[in-house]
RNA sequence: GCGGCUAUAGUUCAGCGGCAGAACGCCUGACUGUGGCUCAGGAUGUCGUGGGUUCGAUCCCCACUAGCCGCCCCA
């Protein structure tokens, strides 16, 4: 029988790499918050239509990499729901935005959200089954100021605060606009009609994209292509007035803040709901994966799934990519030391003192924690040597508690990085513990 | 979904058609109330899974599975 394991594109999370993740996380919610958002936690699979009518019937998301299946059906006459298991969470947000009638309070929504998200792909470093996404979403109707650029320029200012906190150096932001629907509908036409006479030069992804979907080709890395793709007609010139004067007034916020930014005219990104600003940050030693995170404002989503007019722009960051960008900068995750390893001893002939003892170690160890210390207690093996190794691997100092000591109330305590073993008084042991590693004070003793 | 590379000890990896290897880690002792450094000793294992070729396969062949890299796409 073949032992089981993690599915295809799953994985466990182990210490200490989960203590990156909680750092991750607590540092975007600290974030989040100074910027006045709520925390939303949508459910992990919806109605299959909701990711088709907002992500795109023809994206690859929607069109082939969605964990799709059929619920029962209730009764007899009904048709078996079919469910979805999130491939993204704006849609969710939104969603949820609308069957709580949020827009009726008339007031901005910002809400984040932290969770998996499903996505059948094939794995590759930075791209798993099951990922975490981080992400924020900015909604609300046009009387609360969500059109204005002002909140695109916000959010952008808000991620590199973020990425900035977290420890991610290099970084870089790529913004564009894609205009309206009706702005890249038209822009599409153009580029389709500009590529006709060119495609046959061109590599032969290009030449299958510039017939199936045009705006791809802007995303086109073979080199000899990169002449013939600069001339194409850019979309910045198919835009109408009010796209490039919202997009405008988004990168002179930007300017004023000192946000450092780079415009991407070809930049056109995968989902079908993305209006005017889209946006990316990238990071190089991510390999194929290099997105960070993506997002973009989009003002027709709500409608388009039956909502009010409800604009919005947001955002989803990979966590997992996250972790990989922070575990190549720092090399290794430290291991996190106790301050203090309780070695109980004893003599082995004596049962009824070593029961005592054991019973102390506990209790000690439960004061001490109760005071906020990390502690690690011993196994009760009571071979001094056996602790001090154990104590060595995981905690800062050795707090031994033989018969000695528990006649006296004074432990012996040892400090595993000056390697200086000193008297504590029971009392003063929290406090002594305390101390920073490698700085001893009160009596001395060998 | 397509192409390439890979899979051997807890970890990183050598290796060979004929007894399964190193380093690190782990365990024991030198040292019975003192770790790290040193020295001596010890255990590592379905050689990814299933088939085939062969007297004999961890090695060669095939399939499958998984990982990595690239494509596609995306976070």
């Amino acid at each position: 029988m073949t032992t089981l394991k993690a599915v295809r594109g799953t994985r466990d999370l182990l210490p200490p790499e989960t203590a990156l993740w909680n750092r991750i996380e607590a540092t975007a919610r600290a974030v989040f918050a100074r910027y006045n958002f709520g925390e939303i936690r949508t459910p992990i699979f919806e109605d299959t239509g909701l990711f088709a009518r907002s992500v795109g019937e023809e994206t690859d998301i929607v069109s082939k990499e969605m964990y799709t299946w059929e619920d029962r059906a209730r009764a007899q006459s009904e048709k078996p729901q079919s469910l979805t298991l999130r491939p993204e969470n704006t849609a969710g947000v939104v969603r949820a935005y609308i069957e709580h009638k949020l827009g009726e309070t008339g007031q901005l929504q910002k809400l984040y959200y932290i969770g998996p998200q499903f996505r059948r792909e094939r794995p590759q470093k930075g791209r798993y089954r099951q990922f975490s996404q981080i992400g924020a979403e900015v909604i609300g109707p046009p009387s609360a100021g969500s059109e204005s650029p002002l909140r695109d320029a916000e959010v952008l200012e808000m991620l590199a605060t973020l990425l900035d906190e977290l420890g991610i150096t290099g970084w870089t932001l790529e913004i564009n606009s894609v205009g309206s629907s009706a702005d890249r509908a038209r822009y599409n036409e153009v580029l389709r009609a500009a590529l006709i006479p060119v495609a046959a030069q061109m590599c032969g992804d290009c030449q299958r994209r510039a017939v199936t979907n045009p705006l791809r080709v802007l995303d086109c890395k073979v080199a000899e292509d990169q002449a013939i793709i600069d001339a194409l007609p850019k979309i910045a010139d198919s835009l109408d007035g009010e796209s490039k004067d919202h997009f405008a007034a988004v990168t002179a916020a930007l300017d004023k803040a000192e946000v450092p930014y780079t415009r991407n005219y070809r930049l056109v990104r995968g989902l079908d709901y993305y209006t005017r600003t889209t946006f990316e940050f990238t990071h190089g030693g991510l390999g194929a994966q290099n997105a960070l995170l993506g997002g973009g404002r989009y003002d027709g989503l709500s409608e388009a799934i039956g909502g009010p007019k409800a604009p919005g722009i947001g955002f989803a960051m990979g966590e997992d990519r996250l972790v990989l960008t922070l575990l190549a900068q720092e090399s290794a995750v430290p291991q996190v030391l106790a301050d203090a390893y309780i070695a109980p001893l004893c003599d082995e002939k004596k049962p009824d003192v070593l029961v005592l003892v054991s019973a102390t170690a506990l209790f000690l160890a439960r004061e001490l924690r109760r005071q906020g210390l990390r502690v690690e207690l011993g196994d009760g093996s009571f071979r001094l040597k056996k602790s001090f190794e154990a104590g060595n691997r995981t905690a800062r100092h050795i707090v031994i508690l033989g018969e000695d000591e528990l006649e006296s109330g004074i432990l012996t305590v040892k400090d595993f990085a000056s390697g200086i073993q000193t008297k504590v008084p029971r009392a003063e042991l929290a406090a002594f513990l305390s101390q920073p590693s490698g700085e001893p004070a009160g009596d001395s003793t060998s």
